[in-house]
DNA sequence: TATTGTTATACTCTATAACTATA
DNA sequence: TATAGTTATAGAGTATAACAATA
């Protein structure tokens, strides 16, 4: 009984393992950057390119709303983050990235866009060969 | 200049989106088993037929001690893990999981192992050819 | 002296419920 | 009436520093 795991469920659990093995990078490069995970992460979620609703960040971030105004708070008072008015609708608040915000943000890309050692290790050819099947499940899936 | 990233830091970046996408999903399992993240993750990283001390917990978990006290303290009133004495060091304490805190385990693991739907719409040869690359790249780094 | 785990403290995260101001 | 965001509250997570027991 060897392999009972179909193959997209191995590679699943395969994923899982290599993402959690990089967590402590996470934590540490948004304490680099002296934000907390949630901070960073809120920040992450963000559109450089074009605010968005206080209510649409707590839904990708997955918690209440309540939650997203203290951190948004703490992003403001660093002033990586600004609060402006909404066009259309009074009671909505635009989420916007200062300069300071979006550099916080390319500097994160670039430390945590650094493959993990397991990735690191393949050859050219796998790594294009795993980049390949990634673009076309991600891809698929929209 | 289209492709400027190398392939290696493409599929990770990729991978790291798949992975974000199913925080959401994460949470809601641990909530279904009246736990919050941090303690699932615990439990999780604990290993059911071997007890570990508290100070490797905090390691892996990447956090304080401090703060595995008051998690395990709280695993520990659910049930979920037991605080044994270790053989040659009185200081230390050493972390069991209970048969309660294996069947959570176990129905986290049937849960999360659930492949998330970008990897779910691969085809079976894509889903193999995946999971062989995960192998091979998890498999050289130990 | 050094190490393991706990306690004390202060701040942050989190959900629920009640509230304000809009719609 | 319903919705977007805030505030109030209570419990949990987090790091730092000080501590007790043991090595």
């Amino acid at each position: 009984m060897e392999d009972m795991t179909r193959p997209h469920a191995e590679a699943w659990q395969l994923m899982h393992r290599l993402f959690m093995s990089q967590r402590r990078r996470f934590v540490s490069i948004a304490a680099d950057e002296q934000l907390s995970p949630p901070q960073m992460g809120a920040l992450m979620q963000l559109d450089p390119s074009r605010p968005v609703p206080m209510g649409d960040l707590a839904d990708t971030l997955g918690c209440d709303s309540s939650n997203v105004t203290g951190i948004v708070d703490r992003l403001e008072g660093r002033g990586l983050v600004e609060r402006r008015a909404a066009e259309h609708d009074r009671r909505v608040k635009m989420l916007a990235v200062t300069g300071d915000g979006v550099a916080v943000r390319e500097r994160f890309k670039t430390a945590m866009g650094e493959p993990a050692p397991a990735i690191e290790h393949l050859s050219d050819a796998d790594a294009r060969a795993l980049r390949d099947l990634l673009r076309r499940a991600l891809g698929e899936d929209r």
